[in-house]
DNA sequence: GCCCTTTCAGAAAGTGACTGTCTCATAGCT
DNA sequence: AGCTATGAGACAGTCACTTTCTGAAAGGGC
């Protein structure tokens, strides 16, 4: 669709940036480096690094979720069995078997606790986006908030269990294993 | 056990520095305040500030989860039926009927989205403390990750919930009804 | 009552994340 | 080729938070 070049410039820019600064995570850890080194690293001004991701632990988090639209959201989201929905969109999106795989980013959310937070309110976010699709699916404004935090943080445990094991199986598994008893109440 | 003067003083300074913190929050909004006005408007330094609370947020926040210890926390849960435990916890803590209630604070989670944050990350640490209490009840590591998350997150979707009617509800009546439905797995 | 030790509040000087604002280059259109 | 709008960079400022040092006073033993 001739995304244009400053689109692609954009697109290259924020790889690299995100990249640059993984490199040198792994090298120093997340404090041992300022943002300003990583500016320098992926050759762009410091405030271009905030642009893109607005504070230093968006270079790890970089929200999936919130780029996903709301209508992309709601087609993913079957509000009769939300936790199959979350498997499915486990194993297709978790899974890319082209990329450096979620370990490298997801350790730092375990690793280091200003990510982690900043996960945490990842979660939280898009726990809110589907609570308007569980309501519209039946359950009472209250239920359908618990139920999404349970679907978001329930995924956010089985992560952790995963990381906590090594990271070396999918993450499905601990999805489908974790989760199973919540799917017993909304499936 | 003759508390000690020095101990009585810093209980005295850690509720004024919340009450002034909170009524400036309340006269100019979360970011209209610097910690500098705080420290002055209760009298004391901006590094004792830090010292009591950590963090602008955990004045708000002021995490009752993490002065609790886990001996206290081992005999208020119990791992056969978590769900009713917290139910238990929330009637006898969070309706004093003596303070301000928690309407004043609990706000500000809701509004203010560094504090809700710092929030989840409350809540996020009081599941992990949880975790180990569940596998002792005999859960799979995976499963009492999700679980803890489910619980503790669930409480804390009923409490926006909460919020969201405007707060002249007991909390309880919320956290009741988000629940049930996680209480029929593990109760 | 007096000393000694330990604790802890305050002062002060950083550090670095983040936010505005302005300027200038250039992609994309006519 | 010229025009315009987008957006990247530069720069200065704010403020949360850290670290370190110093002095005062609490608490305990004699």
């Amino acid at each position: 669709m001739a995304t244009g070049l400053r689109e692609r410039w954009r697109r290259e820019a924020r790889r690299t940036i995100q990249e640059r600064a993984l490199d040198l995570f792994d090298e120093r850890g997340f404090d041992g480096v300022t943002i300003e080194e990583i500016a320098a690293a992926a050759e762009v001004s410091a405030s271009s690094v905030y642009r893109f991701f607005g504070t230093k632990e968006g270079l790890i988090v970089a929200d999936e979720f919130d780029t996903l639209s709301q209508e992309g959201l709601e087609e993913v989201v079957d509000a009769r069995d939300p936790v199959g929905s979350l498997l499915r969109a486990v194993f297709a999106y978790e899974t890319p078997d082209d990329g450096p795989g979620p370990w490298r980013r997801v350790r730092w959310f375990f690793k280091e606790p200003s990510v982690r937070m900043a996960a945490c309110a990842a979660f939280d976010r898009a726990s809110q986006r589907i609570v308007p699709l569980l309501v519209k699916g039946g359950l009472s404004a209250t239920q359908a908030r618990v139920a999404a935090n349970a679907l978001a943080f329930g995924y956010f445990g089985a992560l952790e269990q995963w990381y906590l094991d090594g990271g070396d199986q999918p993450i499905a598994t601990y999805v489908e294993e974790g989760l199973a008893p919540l799917r017993r109440i909304w499936a």
